[in-house]
DNA sequence: GAAACTTAATCGTCATACTTTTGCTGCCCG
DNA sequence: CGGGCAGCAAAAGTATGACGATTAAGTTTC
């Protein structure tokens, strides 16, 4: 998942701080001056501002040097991105983007599913919804939140859809965000429970609106959730 | 918008050669062998690499190479990998993402701007439309492409959320490919602009409801005439 | 035949030199 | 006094040679 070496750190530390706004703005960023501050080769400093170049979080050119770019121009759909800005100041509002995000693809994923999902996909669906109902009533946090991630990432992935499924490991790391952060009830709501159950029956049944519906009403309960929790 | 420089050139190669499968899942790409097809240093083949690699299109290993990995660990919502898809062999299949991404977010982007919407988006919005419909009205197809383009980018950005904002663009190549290979009418339906009339002004007065009604008319009538053109 | 060792191929990093672009300064002329 | 033009210099962009680190694959040894 990560990008290795010693681009890799540079990236890890200019990356957070950019998302998170430390360096603002506009600020300008010379090779020479990051060789320095990291000890590293003109190569190492290259190769990682291109990488954020790429993101456009940063626009290099000549005789000036890198200055970083506003929000609107990044490519916030890259996962590092998404990391970045979760791991950051800006964590509120990238949790909020990811929770209209998510009102609007699952329950979408869910209707697809519904109508193209592979037997085999099926049958993990169901499965994992068994698995989600005995962790919550065995009040594992741990395995409840791992089942909850691989149920939505699977609904995503059997959409059939690449670029839905793609969305699967950002979900991943909001569901996890939203433990660790203590935002989730000790003991998973019931009706979840049951909501997760109904979207994967309804997907192995091939009702697409039942599964559309469900779906929705779950990621809309967890938006409530967050909007609630954010003031 | 693009890469600069030599980096950049290879990139345009490399990368529509990949996401077309001209160089098929597996390959293995060869620094060295780089250099010389292309002739260009070290430098600018590792800073190509590197940001295919940060697009997780290929994998790099010590001792072995750069693997071209799947696309199911492709970045697929970076631009770049839309317009190398949709430029190349997987282009129908990328339509069909496309198409099912508009119809989950446009109609929520839509219901989000109707309740968030600043007064210059409103008006933005308000006179886009009037413009489509003068455009349409004398079947002027360039215009029309452009004020269609501006007019979606304009409910994304007016959600008020970045990550919608940020497939304006991308809807935008959806639109203009659609034209430039001859899936439009020559003359717009009238009921579809009528529908954009409607979505504007659902926005401008408020009402969420309709305005993702009507947005997700649209979009869904784009999905339909879209799988039937790919048949 | 399996485990340990050696080898060589290739990426990763560094240091340095050269090239190209471009913002800026200051001169000259109107 | 102001505007344009030329030259300068700063910084990115590119090239190259050397070295280090890793590891797949072959080779030896028990």
């Amino acid at each position: 998942m990560e990008i290795q070496g010693l681009p890799g750190r540079l990236l890890a530390d200019l990356g957070p701080a950019i998302a998170s706004g430390e360096i603002p703005v506009g600020t300008v960023l010379r090779a020479e001056e990051l060789e320095a501050r990291y000890a590293v080769s003109r190569t190492v400093v290259r190769e990682a501002v291109r990488i954020l170049e790429s993101m456009r979080m940063v626009e290099s050119r000549r005789r000036v040097g890198s200055t970083v770019l506003p929000l609107s121009a990044w490519d916030v759909f890259d996962p590092l991105v998404i990391r970045w800005r979760l791991a950051g100041a800006d964590r509120a509002a990238q949790l909020r983007s990811l929770g209209s995000l998510r009102v609007a693809v699952e329950p979408a994923a869910a209707a697809l599913a519904a109508r193209t999902a592979s037997d085999d996909d099926r049958r993990e669906l169901s499965s994992l919804a068994v698995e989600l109902t005995v962790t919550a009533r065995a009040a594992d946090l741990q395995s409840f939140l791992r089942h909850d991630i691989a149920f939505h990432s699977a609904v995503l992935r059997a959409s059939g859809n690449e670029m839905f499924a793609h969305l699967g490991d950002t979900v991943g790391a909001v569901l996890t965000g939203r433990t660790e952060h203590d935002l989730m009830p000790h003991q998973p709501a019931d009706y979840a429970v049951r909501l997760h159950r109904e979207v994967a029956d309804a997907i192995c049944a091939g009702d697409a609106e039942s599964a559309e519906r469900a779906m929705r009403t779950i990621v809309l309960g967890a938006l409530e959730e967050l909007d609630a929790t954010l003031d």
